[in-house]
DNA sequence: CACTTGTATAAATGACCGTTCATATGAATA
DNA sequence: TATTCATATGAACGGTCATTTATACAAGTG
């Protein structure tokens, strides 16, 4: 899933783990309890995130922990949600 | 597809119809032609975009003209290019 | 009204996606 | 080293998507 942004945004779950690690690092475990995710659908879809670039990962023993690579990612990500917000009131 | 805003933008054909009538408007043949596309595939994405707010249309006699609803659509786009190539550039 | 031009739509098909389940790997600890 | 915890991977499935083909509709023109 190399250089395909829109695809990795194109979808609510992986969308939803941006946000989940857009300000702070969380290891796999952390990131599916607070989106009430698998584990294994979890490491799907930060596999995804990750080979796009959307985010980064360190391992710390055991864990590994994601996080998102850069700060616009997020803003991309609210402008993008203020636009459909008022796409969608248009009709 | 009313309301999915990201999987509008997640098909090249789409984002290229987006820039192709982001400063003017055309018509559906022109639309296709600029780009390649048959007339049928043409309608087929110029409905989603439709569908989904992210353009509009007007009749003038036999031809329906389209254009980009608001021009923050291009700029999205244009930052989402952006973040695109600077991510493929990370690997 | 018949014809032509411009556009939309419906059905069909092959490809791709998201999810689940089962299993493997990797690291720490007893 | 055997076990446990944390994460990754692979196969399989049902669903959705993009595209093509054929056809319908809508508006102007002779």
């Amino acid at each position: 899933m190399n250089g395909h942004l829109y695809k990795c945004l194109n979808n609510a779950n992986r969308r939803k783990i941006l946000y989940c690690i857009g300000k702070e690092e969380k290891c796999v475990n952390e990131i599916a309890e607070c989106l009430d995710l698998e584990q294994s659908l979890t490491s799907h879809h930060l596999k995804d995130l990750y080979d796009c670039g959307l985010i980064e990962k360190k391992r710390k023993g055991k864990r590994i922990y994601y996080k998102v690579s850069e700060p616009e990612i997020i803003e991309i990500l609210e402008k993008g949600k203020e636009l459909g917000d008022r796409l969608e009131k248009r009709c």
